[in-house]
DNA sequence: TCGCATAACTAACAATGTTAGATAGGCTTG
DNA sequence: CAAGCCTATCTAACATTGTTAGTTATGCGA
């Protein structure tokens, strides 16, 4: 059997076939010998581009990353974070089981630096001064992880079983509490939503209050 | 050779075991052959007392969240979250791995109920109107699990490689601007207080701000 | 004493990640 | 033009894994 020439396959192509696999038969089916078929070639062969199975969920994941596009800049912070937070979410939500990926990947890809230099960008308008602006940004950043992982393992379990049903009310009357009201507001979209909109109000209030020895805004907004 | 008589293994027995498997050999060692070995048994015994691997994950997880000793409350609703918040981390950054066995068994445990009617009655001691404090619980509940998740892998990443080493700071301004500060305070513990307080100050901000319709609060703080 | 449910066992299977060794095409050098 | 080397795939195989099938032994109730 004469073998092809010129470049063959390239690491990208392995990349975006696990990723069509992962799309296609989810997290379980995500085998070494099924990204190799998804490109018509042997699984040994995809070692010669990739150390190995971890490599390549990292490589993974980095391109889910880089496949972010925020939209433009508006210049008012608060609507910009706003849109950038439901991007990342978007993304982590969309992607079928990425969040069985990326466990041991956590933003440690190259691409991820991107992402953290927009969101500084941001906090910076905001007037956050540059002390606090990582930590701001790994307060947001794993809110929207942790909010994207509890939204999928949420939605999959949605149409199982309760197994006691109701479990016992009068043992927990914060939660009967809770539900006690006419459910104003609820669904995904509007939580992830409060979420945020609870950071950015922290944000505020420490900008308001606790102006002592920071750095002066940018005087935008 | 003969059987034992009486109840021979237990779930719990199983559950303890692979906790223990777990802490010992890490996420690839926690085989089922691991754990029957744990406990003096071969590895099919455990699927008398559990449906497969998937099911003991939950049941692992599970107990983790019920090994949970929040400590007695004090009234002091900010302090009572901080110390709330600051348990649940431990218990997920100091147990070994338990982040890559949790993705798909978020909080669908029995147990975790537990924290939830606690961290609803915090809320409810804050003054959060009903409508508000599964959201409320659900963005705090996120950002913890999602922080433990990102320090558990920065730690793992810690001693690593830094590929360029200086990534190009001039084409990532904001980046050079967060590093500029004398890095007055990092380390994570003080940056997971950071979102912390960051939420409770979101909190605090809407309930003084946004009391509109609210329902009344408990009369305390 | 005779089943019968319980709860362990042995044996085995298919699937997975990975390695070793073979093979074939293209490029470089004499 | 020939020889050799590098590249990039292949085939074959291995150890491990989760899991199932079928077996065996124990104690209890009829």
């Amino acid at each position: 059997m004469p073998r092809k020439l010129g470049p063959q396959i390239t690491l990208e192509d392995i990349v975006s076939a696990a990723a069509a696999v992962l799309a296609r038969d989810g997290y379980e089916g995500l085998t070494m010998r099924a990204v190799a078929a998804q490109i018509g070639v042997r699984a040994p062969s995809l070692y010669w581009h990739v150390k190995g199975k971890e490599d390549l969920s990292r490589l993974l994941f980095d391109q889910l990353i880089d496949n972010l596009d925020y939209g433009p800049l508006t210049g008012d912070w608060r609507a910009d974070l706003r849109s950038m937070a439901e991007r990342l979410r978007a993304q982590l939500v969309g992607t079928r089981d990425i969040t069985r990926v990326f466990p041991e990947n956590y933003a440690s890809g190259p691409h991820a630096i991107r992402s953290l230099e927009r969101g500084l960008g941001l906090l910076r308008q905001a007037g956050v001064p540059a002390a606090e602006a990582m930590q701001a940004y790994a307060a947001a950043l794993s809110f929207i992880v942790g909010w994207a992982q509890f939204e999928v393992t949420q939605r999959a379990n949605e149409g199982q079983k309760p197994p006691g049903d109701s479990p016992d009310f009068s043992a927990l009357p914060n939660l009967a509490w809770a539900l006690t009201s006419g459910d104003s507001q609820s669904g995904y979209d509007h939580g992830f939503r409060y979420g945020v909109d609870l950071l950015i109000a922290g944000l505020e209030q420490r900008l308001t209050t606790g102006v002592r020895k920071a750095a002066a805004p940018m005087s935008l907004e």
